[in-house]
DNA sequence: CTAGGGTTAG
C-alpha cells in the first residue's frame, strides 16, 4: 500500500488564477434577487433533507431530485451530498466521483469534499492525484483540503507523503497556522507513529484547542506513557467530558484500574456529564479489578445515566464482560439477555464468558443460536468456542469447527487459533498430535502456541515433549517467569530433580524470581483482603490458621489428601504438607469462611494459577462446608460446587 | 472539517 502511494509525489506549487479569470463570462447569468433567494431556499432545504438520510437508496433519491431541480451544477448542495454519502459506512466508490465529474466549475468545497471522501473510503491515493488536479486546474485549498489530506496519509501510513504536504501548509501560507489544519496534521504524525512529531507541531501551533491536548493525550496513553498524558491533562485549563475520558480509558488500557475509577470519580466530582463511551472505560477498569462490589455500582451508574446495556451495545458488552470476569456468568447473561441489539461483540463476549467460567455447552449452545441470527462470528468468537470444546474434551467438534472457520464463516484461522487447537489436543491427552500441529502449521508458532503445549505437558506429565516447548518459549519469552515455573514443576512431578535444581541454576543467572503467589477475597462490605503465601501479617492471622487446621482435618474425614507433588521442592513430606498449607488462596478461603455468613459463596482472586493441591483442597471444602467457592487464579475462572470443579479437573 | 469506546488464547 505504501510503495503505490509513493508513485504519486506532490506537483510544483503553482501560481493561483484568481477566480474571475476561471468563469468563463458566458456563465454569468443574471438572475432576479427573488428568483436567488427561491433558489437559495431550495437549496438549504436539499440539505436539511439530506442531513437526514441514513442509507444509500435515501441519499440516491435525494440525488435524483437535485437533478430534477436543475441543481446538477450546484457546488453547495452537492459538497453535502458528497460528505454525506462518503460519510455513510458503506463503500461507494466511485459515486461520489460521477456526482463531481458532472460539475463543470468546481469550487474548491467540492473538491475538498471528494479528496475527503477517498480518504476516509479509499482508495486513498486518489486523494493525492485528486489534490494535484485540483491545483494544476488552478483551484486553491483551503484549510479542510489539507484536513483530507492528511486524513489519507494517516490511513495509509505514509509520513513522508505527510511531511510534504506539512511543507506545503507553511510554503502556500496561512495554513500551518491554522487550528484543525494542526490538529489534523498532530492526528496524522501520531497515526503514523512519530509522536514527537505530533508533539512539535502541537509545541508550535499557535493557538490550541481542547481537541490538540486530546490528541496528545490519548496518542501517550496508546504508547502506555501515562505520565506524560497526566502531565499535559493537568496543564490543561479547559476540560470537557471527552479528554476526561480518555483518561479514564487511557488508564483502563494501561492496566490501571485503580487509576481509572479514580479518575473518573474525580471527573465527577467537578460535574462533567458522562456518556457511553466515557462509560464503557469505566466498565473495563472494573472488569480488571474483578470486584463484584464495584460490578454493580458500575452498572447503577450506567443505568442511571441513560445509557444503558438495553439501548446501548457498546455498554451491553462491555458489562458482559465485566460480569464474567468479576466471577458472575449468571448476571452477565441476564444483561445479555436484556439487550435490544446484539452485535459480533455481544456474543463473543458472551461465549468467550462462558467459556472462562468451564460452561462449554452454553458456549457451544449461545454460538449455534447466534449462527441463526444475521450476526457472522469473527475472529475472537472462533476463539471463544474453541476454548469452550477445549475445556469439555470435544475434540471431535472443535476440530470440525476449525476447519469450517475458513471455509463457511471466511475467517482464516491465526496462531492463536492454532494456541486453541494445541490446548484442546494436549488436553485430551493427544499431546504427540499437538506437538505435529505445532511443527505444521502455516505461520511461526508464537509463545501461546508453545505455552498451550507446555501447559497440556503438566496435565499429562509429559517432561520430554514440554522440554521441547519450553526451550522455544525460553527463545520467545525469555522473562516470562511462568514458562520456567510449569516446567519446573513438570521435572518435579516426574521426580526429574536435577533437571529442576538446573533449572533454577538457569533462572538465578537470568535474574528471574519467582512472583509471589497472592489473593485476594471480598469480605463484608466489600473491603478487599489480600494474602500472600505464608503470610501472617493479617490481623487475624492466629485465627485464620486455626480455621485452616480444623477445616484440614474435616477434609481429610471426607477423603482428601495433601497433593504433595504440588511441591517443587526436594524437602521431606512433612515439609511439603507444611508448604501446601501456607498457599495464599487457602488462607483466603479460611479468612473467606471466618468473615462471611453460612451460605454465602466466597470469591476469591488469584495471581498466578492454582495449583493441584488446592484445586483438591477447594473441591473437597465445597463439599464439606456447603459452600460454593469461586476462584478466579490467572487463567480462568474455577466454580468448586458439592466437591466438583466447573473446569472439569483441566485448566 | 479536528479529539474519547467493547470481546482474544497458554
Amino acid at each position: 500500500m505504501v510503495s503505490f502511494y509513493r508513485k504519486f509525489s506532490l506537483i510544483a506549487i503553482p501560481k493561483l488564477v484568481p477566480q474571475e479569470q476561471r468563469l468563463p463570462r458566458s456563465t454569468k447569468i443574471f438572475i432576479p434577487f427573488s428568483q436567488l433567494q427561491q433558489r437559495k431556499l431550495l437549496e438549504v432545504r436539499l440539505v436539511s433533507v439530506l442531513h437526514g438520510c441514513t442509507n444509500l437508496t435515501e441519499i440516491k433519491q435525494v440525488h435524483a431530485h437535485i437533478l430534477r431541480m436543475g441543481l446538477e451544477q450546484c457546488c453547495y448542495v452537492l459538497t453535502k451530498l458528497i460528505r454525506i454519502l462518503t460519510s455513510l459506512h458503506v463503500p461507494v466508490h466511485p459515486y461520489p466521483y460521477l456526482v463531481f465529474q458532472q460539475v463543470k466549475y468546481p469550487n474548491p468545497f467540492l473538491w475538498t469534499a471528494l479528496i475527503r471522501g477517498y480518504a476516509i473510503q479509499g482508495p486513498f491515493s486518489e486523494s493525492v492525484v485528486l489534490y494535484n488536479r485540483m491545483r494544476r486546474e488552478g483551484t486553491g485549498p483551503v484549510s479542510f483540503t489539507f484536513s483530507a489530506l492528511f486524513k489519507a496519509c494517516g490511513a495509509v501510513l505514509d509520513v513522508n507523503l505527510g511531511r510534504q504536504i506539512h511543507a506545503q501548509t507553511i510554503v502556500i501560507g496561512g495554513f500551518a497556522s491554522d487550528l484543525y489544519v494542526g490538529n489534523t496534521m498532530i492526528d496524522m504524525y501520531v497515526k503514523c507513529g512519530f509522536l514527537n512529531c505530533g508533539r512539535k507541531v502541537f509545541d508550535e501551533m499557535g493557538e490550541r484547542d481542547v481537541v490538540s491536548w486530546t490528541e496528545l493525550i490519548v496518542a501517550y496513553a496508546k504508547h502506555g506513557d501515562m505520565d506524560s498524558a497526566g502531565e499535559l491533562f493537568q496543564g490543561l485549563p479547559m476540560k470537557d467530558m471527552v479528554v476526561w475520558t480518555a483518561m479514564v480509558t487511557g488508564y483502563a488500557q494501561n492496566a490501571r484500574p485503580r487509576e481509572a475509577l479514580q479518575c473518573f470519580e474525580k471527573m465527577q466530582e467537578v460535574g462533567v456529564e458522562t456518556d457511553d463511551v466515557t462509560l464503557v472505560g469505566v466498565i473495563s477498569a472494573c472488569a480488571q479489578l474483578g470486584a463484584a462490589k464495584y460490578a454493580n455500582w458500575v452498572r447503577d451508574v450506567a443505568e442511571k445515566s441513560g445509557f444503558g446495556p438495553t439501548e446501548n451495545v457498546v455498554v451491553g458488552s462491555a458489562l458482559i464482560d465485566m460480569y464474567s470476569k468479576c466471577g458472575s456468568v449468571e448476571e452477565a447473561y441476564k444483561i445479555f439477555e436484556g439487550m435490544k441489539e446484539r452485535n459480533v461483540f455481544s456474543y463473543s463476549s458472551m461465549i468467550v464468558g462462558f467459556a472462562m467460567h468451564g460452561c462449554a455447552h452454553a458456549a457451544m449452545q449461545l454460538f449455534h443460536e447466534m449462527l441463526k441470527t444475521e450476526t457472522r462470528p469473527n475472529k475472537v468468537t472462533f476463539i471463544g468456542v474453541l476454548t469452550a470444546c477445549s475445556h469439555a474434551g470435544l475434540v471431535e467438534q472443535g476440530r470440525q469447527l476449525f476447519l469450517t472457520m475458513d471455509k463457511c464463516f471466511g475467517v482464516s484461522p491465526l496462531a492463536d487459533h492454532y494456541a486453541c487447537m494445541v490446548d484442546l489436543l494436549g488436553r485430551a491427552g493427544r499431546l504427540e498430535e499437538a506437538l505435529e500441529l505445532v511443527e505444521t502449521m502455516p505461520m511461526e508458532p508464537h509463545g501461546g502456541v508453545w505455552g498451550a503445549l507446555l501447559g497440556a505437558c503438566r496435565i499429562h506429565g509429559n517432561p520430554d515433549i514440554a522440554q521441547i516447548a519450553a526451550n522455544h518459549l525460553f527463545e520467545l519469552e525469555p522473562n516470562r517467569i511462568g514458562n520456567y515455573i510449569l516446567l519446573s514443576n513438570i521435572y518435579a512431578s516426574a521426580g526429574r530433580w536435577d533437571d529442576v535444581s538446573s533449572l533454577r541454576k538457569l533462572m538465578r543467572k537470568k535474574g528471574l524470581k519467582k512472583n509471589p503467589g497472592c489473593s485476594w477475597v471480598e469480605a463484608k462490605k466489600g473491603v478487599i483482603h489480600e494474602f500472600y503465601a505464608g503470610d501472617m501479617s493479617h490481623p487475624k492471622s492466629i485465627e485464620i490458621k486455626q480455621a485452616l487446621d480444623d477445616l484440614l482435618d474435616i477434609l481429610k474425614a471426607h477423603g482428601y489428601q495433601p497433593i504433595l507433588s504440588s511441591v517443587t521442592y526436594d524437602v521431606s513430606n512433612e515439609e511439603k504438607q507444611r508448604i501446601l498449607m501456607s498457599h495464599s488462596e487457602k488462607l483466603a478461603l479460611a479468612y473467606g469462611l471466618l468473615s462471611t455468613d453460612a451460605g454465602c459463596s466466597i470469591k476469591i482472586m488469584k495471581n498466578v494459577r492454582i495449583c493441584d493441591d488446592c484445586h483438591a483442597f477447594m473441591c473437597s471444602a465445597s463439599q464439606a462446608t456447603g459452600r460454593e467457592i469461586v476462584i478466579r487464579d490467572n487463567m480462568r475462572f474455577h466454580h468448586f460446587h458439592d466437591g466438583a470443579c466447573s473446569c472439569g479437573d483441566f485448566w
